[in-house]
DNA sequence: CTGAAAGCGCTTACAG
DNA sequence: CTGAAAGCGCTTACAG
């Protein structure tokens, strides 16, 4: 026999207190308001839709997802929440998610590929609508694989072969830092590309050096490295000593700048002075450090508000194709003329 | 009639291939692995281990939630998950909810009162068996009232009332701070206080203040503001145009500090030699700043996965006493000798 | 407009 | 050791 629980108000105990079937109180109910046909007399509904209101009726999920085999459950899965800018996306996705009446799930994947599969198996386990992938690698044979079992997902923040995705151009933004670097005068720049596997990293590079390329100047020095701060710092330090040190350095992160800005103080540079720095995504600290950072901004909540909607219309069996999202470049103390 | 769902593997299916009844199958992959009962034949257990295996069996969670009235669902509510202090303590929660077999959804409450309202609801709805706030405010009235309508819930780093709470001792990590600025003597000391309704500022600034006023000290200089950068560095632009400017301030929150880096800096002020400052909880950034931030350092993810531990043993019906987690300072050199 | 039934997948007390 | 039944709360095609 089953716990009884916790005197919960079900459709049965409306149905019950009103002397009326239960199928006709979940008809009303769930009816669409607004529609020409009506789920019951205007009577009986209002007297159903009172009392549930006044019992504070919540309908049991595990009912209605067992009966109709969805859950209004969506995974995110992520590198890492304690990433600024993945909890940022995260933020925007959730509160998408909640006004259609969806939950989320996340899980950190730490762009480790045993984890992404575990934690993408356990979302299935509990019965996900569908996925959003905020840490895509650009080898992407596991998406091929979810994708050809039927798998529904987009991707957010970085792309990965032609699955559907919303992300910045970042190729754009990339550019956007070398026409900006460019423009003050410097000539001798690197870049701190993060990640190899990241579509993000990449595709600034990309922009960037392709932007010097085009001009016929000397290719950018660069240098992958991890996207925090400690790994922009690790990058700086090596490019500052080289002999041939670049006047200016683009990294695709803010973290990875910050990081880049302890280096050169190490190194008894001042930042914006003797070298310019400049990071990527102008998280919320840029521009209130003590020497304001250089960014390029991209609408990160709405990114994740985006990748949410996109993955709504492909539940809903419509065709979904990728965004790029505008970047724009803020400049401020930390970058200057050479 | 129901959906086809997806030629899923239910028991039935793994029943009917073994010629066995479903419930056979339920007693043996719900078998408590190492009693002496056992739920089968070691022989029928096997084939149908094996089988269920084979197929991927996943439990639908939707029909034994419905059976047993519980989710393993666990609710998480933090005043935003893009503060990094709250992205790692929900990080080691989901961390040891997952080794449990749980899984946690999260909600942004934004220390507002009615959003915080409204997200529990929410988390009620799905059903969570039970929540982890990481929003309290000192005025516990929301909580009191769930608390009495029988929600089972602990708190995470902030306490409040005398709900059972995973916190770091914050009186005593205010008071570490305290023996440092004076220990390196400094005398005129200003506290950024954080939001007055979260214990996590106002403890920290109890044992501060407790400090200097034990010793017959002049009282430090208290001031409530917002836990992020742009409030750090707006309270200490109001500090710094004081003519009795301190020589050292606290802030509560790293990020609050590095937002009083900028403000020292637009005083014309270096850090370290002119003022020094400190933060609160060590968050990575604080060791690869420019100028590296002192700060006092909290087992930040341990909190969370302890509060999950908590409540797992709140809800199997144990009394559960709150902890407090020890602080540690971590001296840089954003703080001197005045 | 409303009722009655079926059944989603699971667990568990009961029989044998 | 295994089966059979009941029932958790819900939705939906079918009748009337």
């Amino acid at each position: 026999m089953a716990q009884p629980k916790a005197h919960q108000v079900t459709l049965r105990s409306i149905a019950d207190q009103l002397g009326l079937h239960v199928s006709t109180v979940s008809r009303v109910l769930n009816g669409r308001t607004g529609d020409g046909v009506r789920a019951a007399s205007g009577d009986t509904a209002a007297r159903i839709r009172r009392l549930a209101e006044e019992l504070g009726y919540q309908p049991d999920p595990h009912g209605s997802g067992l009966r109709t085999g969805r859950s209004r459950l969506v995974g995110v899965l992520v590198p890492r929440l304690s990433d600024l800018v993945l909890a940022m996306i995260y933020e925007g996705i959730d509160e998408a998610a909640g006004e259609l009446g969806l939950t989320t799930i996340t899980a950190n994947s730490r762009d480790d590929e045993q984890t992404r599969r575990l934690r993408t198996r356990m979302m299935l386990a509990r019965r996900v609508d569908g996925l959003i992938f905020g840490d895509a690698s650009l080898d992407s044979g596991f998406l091929d694989e979810l994708a050809a079992d039927g798998g529904k997902f987009v991707l957010v923040n970085r792309r990965a072969g032609d699955h559907p995705s919303v992300t910045a151009d970042d190729v754009t933004g990339g550019r956007l830092a070398a026409e900006h670097l460019h423009g003050l005068g410097h000539v001798d720049v690197a870049v701190i590309a993060g990640e190899p596997y990241a579509s993000t990293g990449t595709d600034r590079t990309a922009g960037f050096v392709g932007y010097y390329r085009d001009r016929g100047l000397a290719a950018p020095l660069v240098l992958h490295s991890p996207f925090d701060t400690a790994g922009g710092r690790a990058a700086a330090e090596k490019l500052l000593s080289r002999p041939d040190r670049p006047t200016a350095i683009f990294a695709v992160n803010d973290f990875a700048a910050i990081g880049a800005m302890g280096a050169a103080r190490d190194h008894g540079l001042t930042v914006g002075t003797d070298l310019s720095i400049m990071g990527y995504n102008d998280t919320p600290l840029a521009a209130e450090l003590p020497i304001p950072l250089t960014s390029v901004t991209v609408p990160t909540r709405e990114m994740g508000r985006r990748a949410l909607t996109s993955l709504t219309r492909l539940l809903a069996g419509e065709a979904v194709e990728s965004e790029r999202l505008a970047p724009t470049l803020v400049a401020r103390a930390s970058t200057a003329r050479p």
